[in-house]
RNA sequence: GGUCCGAUAGCUCAGUCGGUAGAGCAAAUGGCUUUUAACCAUUGGGUCGAAGGUUCGAGUCCUUCUCGGAUCACCA
């Protein structure tokens, strides 16, 4: 087996040679070198973060205060040294700060910021006052004498936690001075360019820790910093699920790995269970297990979880993908859409201020929802096209999605490719189902559920005929499908709401790459590997 | 899979007509020490994505390949 060494995974030069050799130095003064743990004070009430502390009342006053004395003294003037000695007694007396961060740039100076990679705070060593270092003996041994010997051997981006008072300098920056100083953890490899972080989108993708790194030191960001994108993911997917929960809606999981790929019209991942001996799919949607749960009485269900797809990749693909999908016991297709007006808008609000959404150029507004029959889209921006059952979504394809840049419902889909879709009943050949389009995206789906089990099974007896004939994709029957709406279904309608589009429009990110934070790739090659391969030919 | 664009120091990027491989940051050494991308001086750091070709000479031109991005076709 070949195994590679360490140094093989992680490249040896200068810089990291400069660590270790800080590190072994460390080692001496401090003891064990990667302690494991850190006690932070909680003056904020909770957890001293340096997020919390930033946002702490005592320091937001008095960074603001300071901001105010400021204004009033010439520029490039200190502050009254009796105003900032007021602010600092203030400070002093808030009481004994221990914080921990990772150095945000190198500390040559005395001082430096850490961050909790969210934000930042500064701190003050001072060299002549001296301060101490707490050894990792696990006594937590003082050593007066050698603060700053430690000092000179921390690397930008170690982490370090500090132990110390606040005061205010004379920029107007609430930041701790040091008294004890303790080592937490090296960091072996150099950090990211400290004003433009990563910009090799392949790099970000890969090492997405190293992309966040660089995101929290970076001093300019176009748009959003990649921390800020995925915090503004999260907050999207629990405010759609406190939305949900706040409506009567209960959270369940079905299977990932199912016995048959169906309930979409996609390509599955294969693979195979060893102890039954049987092909396994990745779901490719949860739908059929959802509305089983439906049957067995469940009235509001949903997931919020991961599908798998076995497709091409693009800007608005990616082989795994996050699916919200729900379902409502004796609603239809236009009480789903009212339905989804308002969580889209509740996710939004919640998620950026208004419901006007920046994307590439466009002003989205989400105060307003179309809703448009498909052949009546199709005419508007394909006037005079001749529209049959069969070419009618090729024409919506070609013409009109693109235009869909507003939010808008496409309704009336022909029923021959909505296999699990009720009929209209005033139309039979038109589903009673819509799509959400969006900056000419998909990005919802959803329709009054059929929950008759003989035509049920007769779309389904429908579809293999399309299998049969080479359409893939064509859905697969699910006996226990049949066996479970024969029991007996109320009234439903469901949704599909694509989370990761959803996160491209409110980060205004125009790759799916960037709001999911390990995005599938290539696997990695490296170079060394093909040059081992051929020393091996040739030394002898 | 097709088309177009790209890959140069740890990071961000220059590199003219084919003629000695460059800058800023980061690193090392020294100085300074209430700074805000700290500053000043000095030093080290390169298989120019890989292989082949043209040429006296290739980061630069040509071919093939690898990886990535954009875009088109299928999927949400």
């Amino acid at each position: 087996m070949n195994i590679p060494g360490f140094t093989d995974i992680i490249e040896q030069n200068d810089q990291t040679e400069a660590r270790r050799e800080h590190l072994d130095a460390l080692r001496d003064l401090v003891g064990n070198v990667y302690p494991n743990k850190f006690e932070r004070s909680r003056l904020t009430g909770g957890e001293d973060t340096i997020t919390a502390l930033k946002q702490w009342q005592p320091i937001v006053d008095v960074e603001h205060e300071m901001a105010i004395v400021k204004e009033n003294i010439p520029e490039g003037e200190r502050p009254p040294a009796e105003i900032k000695e007021a602010f600092n007694d203030r400070l002093r007396a808030l009481g004994t700060v221990r914080v921990a961060g990772r150095l945000t740039t190198p500390p040559r100076g005395n001082f430096v910021h850490l961050t909790d990679g969210m934000n930042k705070l500064q701190i003050y060593c001072d060299k002549k006052g001296g301060f101490a270092l707490v050894k990792n003996d696990g006594a937590g041994t003082i050593d007066s004498a050698n603060g700053w010997n430690a000092w000179k051997l921390i690397d930008h981006g170690d982490f370090i936690g500090v132990e110390g008072y606040l005061f205010v300098t004379n920029t107007g920056e609430v930041s701790v001075h040091v008294e004890k100083l303790q080592f937490l953890a090296k960091a072996m490899l150099p950090m990211p360019d400290k004003m433009h972080g990563i910009a090799d989108a392949e790099i970000r993708q890969r090492q997405r820790y190293y992309d966040l790194i660089g995101s929290s030191l970076a001093v300019e960001h176009e748009g959003l910093s990649t921390r800020e994108v995925f915090e503004r993911r999260a907050k999207i997917v629990s405010s759609a699920r406190s939305f949900l929960e706040d409506n009567g809606y209960i959270e369940v999981e079905t299977p990932m790995l199912t016995p048959k790929a169906t309930g979409a019209a996609a390509t599955p991942f294969e693979t195979h269970h060893n102890a039954l001996d049987i092909t396994l799919y990745a779901r490719i949607a949860p739908e059929l297990y959802l509305k089983r749960l439906v049957v067995g009485g469940f009235e509001k269900v949903y997931e919020l979880n991961r599908n798998f797809r076995n497709e091409g990749l693009s800007y608005k693909h990616n082989p795994e993908f996050t699916m919200l999908e729900f379902y409502c016991a004796y609603m239809d297709v236009n009480g789903m859409m009212d339905f989804a007006e308002k969580l889209y808008q509740h996710v939004i609000e919640n998620t950026i201020s208004g419901l006007v959404v920046e994307y590439e150029g466009n002003e989205i507004d989400f105060s307003r929802f179309e809703r448009v029959a498909m052949r009546d889209a199709i005419n508007k921006y394909a006037p005079g096209a001749e529209i049959d059952d069969n070419n009618i979504i090729q024409l919506f394809d070609d013409h009109v999605e693109a235009n869909l840049i507003q939010p808008t419902f496409i309704i009336d889909y022909p029923k021959s490719i909505s296999p699990l879709s009720k009929a209209d009943p005033a139309n039979p050949a038109v589903a009673e189902r819509f799509e959400l389009f969006v900056n000419g995206m998909e990005v919802a789906n959803g329709f009054s559920e059929l929950n008759d089990p003989r035509e049920q099974y007769d779309r389904f007896v429908d579809q293999m005929a399309e299998r049969e004939k080479g359409d893939e994709e064509a859905m697969v029957l699910d006996e226990d499908y049949i066996r479970a709406l024969s029991y007996g279904m109320p009234p439903a309608a469901g949704i599909g709401i694509g989370i990761d589009r959803l996160a491209m429009l409110l980060t205004n990110k125009h790759s799916i790459r960037d709001v999911i934070l390990f995005p599938h790739m290539r696997p990695e090659r490296k170079e060394g590997e093909k040059s081992r391969e051929g020393g091996e030919e040739t030394s002898s």
